[in-house]
DNA sequence: CATGAATGAGCTTTCATTCAT
DNA sequence: CATGAATGAAAGCTCATTCAT
């Protein structure tokens, strides 16, 4: 508290004043940041209206990988892992405001494409894994690991949208000889 | 450290005996679980000398989500995302020891399977991420955020090797002129 | 001073604006509650004139118990034990404005009942405290370790009144020799 | 803490190897303190087995009288007094240690000087107030209000006892004109 | 080898008081 | 007159580490 406190230019005392906890600071940090997120990209999923859901999942995918590139952005998740100990009820504060918005956005997205005859009939909890954990997985290289590989954001997001979309199979020829 | 002498059924001073520093500590429990994890990983993989990579993929994600199923075993990860900012040395540690020795196994896996015809030339570091994140998130969301809904181990892992492998994408008909 | 304030109904800069600081605000408290009891004790003492000092005794008494019997009244000394030890000044204060009036008060009641020759000459400072001690010790049990079992005060004040004046003691027959 | 450690000559840490927490070594304090007094006085009653419940008060009193005049002694109840409010188990746990004790010996001792004949058929509960208030009022001017005017512990004792057997009036002459 | 008492810097939180508006 | 944001010192407590035994 003590640093934050000095880097928003504020006394100890003061930040008490805005917040009643250290962990009401930290409710309103993820719900002003990861929060803000989870819900634009459930508008984002809400505008397509499932119009296109294979262009929409490739647009959702560049808008998460370009967010959690942002040290900013990634400072709620990462608050998650290194106070989740200390404050349980932060990650269910988290899943509320960030997971299940996410989920809910991803399973409709999921279920659009489906209905749509373009997307096949995959069980949706795995269907959301597959598709949040390598933006999650490139969050950390990047923010936690340093990787100094990371692949730039829109290249990132094309290529697990690829892979996503089309496996890493070669299509085999079905009527070859 | 008075809560895991305890644990250990010793006492502070014992802890100290063995292991120099909390820091240390934790090095050791990283190269313990997680490192032997990913030496198992990196095993598997060149026991499967590139023979049929699909079946290696398969294999290695069921073997993972099995892993990250069990508590113990997502201690380390846990561990470097709760600690890793107060001692930034123990990330540099984790990935010396357990992200590049799966990222080189993942890497040389990925490469049998183009050589061998069965998987499309994708970036290398974006197919690692799309193997390894969907993996991390279901322990996340299993151990952090104790989601109720987590598929178990053997179902996600052929769901995702299913996704994986085969693409969202239902398979255009190719019989057009 | 936030909670007074918030009580009160007013801002905490407001306070500021009537009490000089949280010490004055106590003295002002004394004065009005603890004061005022003292006073009207010292009154009614005053009024009686010295006429029937038992039945004096007997109307401070019931006074008195049913004084200490509002926690509103009581508030006054539980501030001086609670906070004379942080505020020394406040516990002088205290003595001067309601222990000494008090005390003279019924310096004075014990000595005209002396006078007329209803009452044992004893010990003055003695008289005093066993005079007041058993109501102070009827209200701590009270209000302090909530005595589930106090006896209402106008019972409590015959009961003390009837031990002062004629003692524990079973008068001893006169009749010998 | 940080007094109570500096005049322990320890470190506040050490503090709380030996105590959970302020409140605890609070308890402790009292249960060491006024828990033993309470203790010993139980334990006069007990010894003199109703024998002569005239001389077990005057002795009771004086014991208490001896007893509260020492500040040391004095801590445990002025510690309610002042951290009552903010640890309000204490008050319960002094009433359970300190206070049903004194009074369950002082019940005992009333009774027995009933049934020997020697006291009048009280209230108990008033009883036992008009016997501890007159110590209480006097351990709280010396320590608290400093009363320049406290007579000694003995002569306090002696003063309290003739009053409480005798009563304040002067016995009446029975079979006068 | 092992103990556990002890340290001291650090943490989150409280609170009487001040002051620009 | 009144507000409430802001302060800063101090409170209770934690914890990695040390050291005499």
């Amino acid at each position: 508290m003590d640093e934050i406190a000095k880097r928003a230019g504020l006394s100890k005392g003061a930040l008490y004043h805005y917040f009643d906890s250290k962990e009401a600071l930290f409710e309103a940090l993820i719900e002003r940041s990861a929060g803000e997120i989870a819900a634009q990209g459930e508008a984002m999923v809400a505008a397509a209206g499932g119009a296109d859901p294979a262009a929409t999942l490739r647009q959702l995918l560049n808008f998460m990988c370009h967010a959690l590139t942002d040290p900013k952005l990634f400072a709620a998740p990462r608050l998650i892992l290194a106070e989740g100990l200390r404050y349980p009820r932060l990650a269910k504060f988290y899943r509320a405001h960030v997971i299940d918005v996410g989920m809910r956005a991803l399973k409709q997205l999921l279920a659009s494409g489906v209905e749509k005859g373009v997307f096949r009939r995959v069980e949706p909890r795995i269907g959301i894994r597959v598709f949040i954990g390598p933006v999650m997985a490139s969050a950390f290289l990047l923010h936690i690991f340093e990787d100094p590989d990371a692949p730039p954001p829109g290249e990132l997001a094309d290529g697990i949208a690829d892979i996503l979309l089309n496996g890493l199979s070669v299509p085999q020829a079905e009527d070859a000889a």
